[in-house]
DNA sequence: ATCTACATACCGACTGGTTGGTATGTTGTC
DNA sequence: GACAACATACCAACCAGTCGGTATGTAGAT
């Protein structure tokens, strides 16, 4: 598809809040400062979540601005407009991911449990609940994209690089907390801690996507799950 | 590069033996009648160990052909001759990969030890050992390639899948014997834990990648290590 | 031994479709 | 009416794959 047409999308004027989907991206402005309904300044969240999951799906450099506008059902003149370069979008994505990620540690409810150890087990769990279904859904976009981009764009691999760095952050104060309360064996410090979960999620992302069957990926956290008890002495 | 002239290489034939690091390749297809030097028929090969270098380095699809050729030292003919389109390089690439480390699990001391734990660790050692210097030489091509063909290419899939099976494979008799031997926690199975091996050095792969640093892959495998340890009562 | 016939290995200009990006027109909103 | 948020038409570069041709071997007949 060279030219693009208006996409086929029934309705392009959806009625209010439709995208449910990819709806966790905020206006990534400031403070909306009035009104309702965002409706006209929606492209540039569906071209991000488009990004997201076409990304997830064929890997960035296979992806194609002309197929992320099909999917996020506007044109070029709107990509363009919100996203200088192809490169650009990529990196507004990641930043976008960050965000998408963040109620993984609010909303579930092992967040409210007392001990920060059930907190850090229960968030292992979820991660790996979300191990079902079609494996594009559950993989990692900035995982996904920075193994393309790490050589070539200092800028994505930056962006790549602080989106993981948050989620880790954000994963190491239940762990230190842990520690502080029931010791830990051979003096794992949290942030190595933090930072092993997410290359064990990365490489069974890697190992769902090679074997086309998610359930290796829950054998290789379930190995995860078990060494982290076995640090606690909960083995 | 559209049209492909001629590379720079200084002398087109290589004297004999030449691009040493790739040699693990054999010629593919049966017993070589008998004559010394493969010399003429050493583009499919070239091309193979091009298509490993390039791709670890920019993903599979940011690679062109050209430049694999470039890589390589030949032309466009000479690709099209031994390969009936890119990806079916790709598929010969990734078993070649498997052939490439396939002397890993034979060569290094480690492997001739008397104890089916002690070459095991010993391998872990090993992995860990690599983990230097540039990024995209110590990656892994079916890695690297399986995450943007899985859903495209059912025959790159395919072809990745194996090799990564086969390096599982090599591992578990290993693991199998030491769990015999010295018993394991939890009844964890061999072929459970050699994938989660791979697991766990695939993700450690991509951190190297966010980071641009190998110590944050190399101390994801100090934890793997560690875990295994454990598994086998010596933590 | 030499010549014919054929096969394999390789070269490089060319092509048709694709792709990131641009230039310009149109519509809604304050 | 001015500005932002789009849409449409278009382009130059690029890229996988093609094709006619050449160089090098090799097997069989004479």
């Amino acid at each position: 598809m060279t030219t693009n047409h208006r996409p086929s999308t029934p309705s392009r004027r959806a009625p209010r809040g439709s995208a449910a989907a990819a709806r966790t991206v905020p206006s990534a402005g400031g403070g909306a400062p009035a009104g309702g309904r965002a409706a006209r300044g929606s492209a540039r969240d569906k071209l991000i979540a488009a990004a997201h999951q076409t990304v997830r799906r064929k890997g960035y450099a296979a992806t194609t601005v002309d197929e992320i506008c099909t999917v996020a059902g506007v044109t070029k003149g709107a990509f363009f407009h919100h996203f200088a370069s192809k490169d650009a979008l990529a990196v507004a994505a990641a930043e976008g991911w960050t965000e998408r990620a963040r109620p993984m540690f609010e909303l579930p409810p092992h967040t409210k449990l007392e001990d920060p150890l059930d907190r850090l087990l229960g968030h292992i769990d979820f991660r790996l609940a979300m191990l079902e279904g079609p494996v594009e859904d559950f993989t990692c976009f900035v995982g996904t994209m920075v193994q393309e981009a790490y050589a070539t764009s200092p800028a994505i691999r930056t962006a790549c690089e602080a989106s993981i760095t948050a989620y880790c952050e954000a994963l190491a104060p239940d762990i230190e907390a842990a520690i502080a309360r029931h010791g830990i064996s051979h003096g794992v410090g949290a942030m190595s801690l933090a930072r092993h979960i997410q290359a064990v999620l990365q490489g069974a992302f890697i190992m769902a996507k090679t074997t086309d069957d998610p359930a290796i990926a829950r054998d290789s956290v379930t190995h995860l799950k078990r060494y982290i008890l076995m640090l606690f002495g909960r083995g």
